[in-house]
DNA sequence: TTTTTTCTACTGGTCTGACCACTCTAAAAA
DNA sequence: TTTTTAGAGTGGTCAGACCAGTAGAAAAAA
């Protein structure tokens, strides 16, 4: 009962994995796209067994960092996937599958961003939605339209949360988003007008 | 290039194992604390070898939905322990580590939780507060007093967010949160008084 | 000389089977 | 009745095998 006695887990050996992941980053100064070690190489850094190895690459592969590619190697990944953050964000909020609390929570991070994004660059967006017209973004869709403000709100947590929301918003209702193009057309004074 | 082809990465076998324990959550009806099937029995059932089991149930540990314990089982985790979170949200806002954004933010996401905690039980959590008085809550802490301000919220998505954003902020903040006890205590005009 | 094909060495993906360390419970022994 | 032992289960880690892919060098063909 060491773990009792030290009033702490044991760490599982594939976690060393992660540590070492971490390590490689910072000191070869890897960049999203770099390849890390192979799993043999990494396995005879670690003096672990490839599977070992593997089990936490799994594990962080899942989380987004990393993606593997047989013949190829494991490489940083370049972003974060929509599914990647729909999965984690189903995970995340797992028991918190209300449809109320969604729609109240995803309205009120919205607004804050409204909110800061009109506070930064109001003009800015204004331009960008008149510029190609209502009926363009319209076609293009809520998010397209709703990542102008994330462009112009300079705010990348608050990006990343309503990401992360809107996913598992999306992952949780079979129908569009309660808000709509025109909703944002109007929250920011900008004419919907018909396609000439 | 099958994936080429139909332009959709192949799945990885261990990828099958999270959604089979999706569905043995589902169909079971299994609630924290419940035992999942022993790899063994999840690696008959899927028809995969124990070894590619490990990796999906590895996959999920880390971030935090289960928790092996050798000898005993696997086992649905009864709360996100705060190790979980903090490294889910390492991760999650990896590229957004700007101490600037991470103030502005969770200022913010608080805001919005004072002002719905206000809403919904002002008086009970000033009666929580009060009950056992300024110094109390000092001693408790800054987390345990807003957590207070979440239990009469009663909107888990928020409060998910919430322990996200403040696990990273404390995860890059050398020190304690911009805000105090003290402060709390102001916005819901708690008395402030010293210990009889 | 250039282009095409082949071969080799690397990569990851999945598997089999072994053995160890732990827990729990039933059965046997005290 | 209590304690100890044994067995059957669990997860943790490993070695090694083999397959499926990719990349690039070398050889062969044009």
């Amino acid at each position: 009962m060491n773990a009792l006695i030290n009033n702490k887990p044991r760490t599982k050996a594939y976690q060393n994995v992660l540590e070492k992941i971490k390590d490689y980053i910072q000191i070869d100064q890897l960049k999203p796209g770099d390849r890390l070690p192979s799993e043999r190489e990494m396995a005879e850094d670690l003096k672990l067994s490839r599977s070992t190895v593997r089990e936490g690459l799994r594990a962080i592969e899942l989380l987004g960092l990393i993606e593997t590619r047989r013949g190829e190697g494991t490489f940083l990944r370049p972003y974060q996937s929509y599914q990647t953050l729909s999965l984690l964000a189903g995970f995340i909020f797992q028991d918190a599958k209300t449809k109320e609390n969604v729609d109240e929570t995803l309205v009120m991070i919205e607004n804050l961003i409204v909110d800061l994004g009109r506070c930064r660059g109001l003009s800015k967006i204004q331009h960008k939605w008149s510029g190609h017209g209502y009926s363009y973004w319209c076609r293009r869709g809520y998010k397209a339209t709703f990542e102008v403000i994330l462009d112009v709100m300079d705010n990348q947590l608050l990006e990343k949360i309503w990401y992360l929301l809107y996913a598992f918003y999306l992952s949780i209702e079979d129908k569009q988003h309660i808000r709509t193009v025109k909703d944002l057309f109007k929250l920011f004074d900008v004419e919907i007008k018909a396609e000439q």
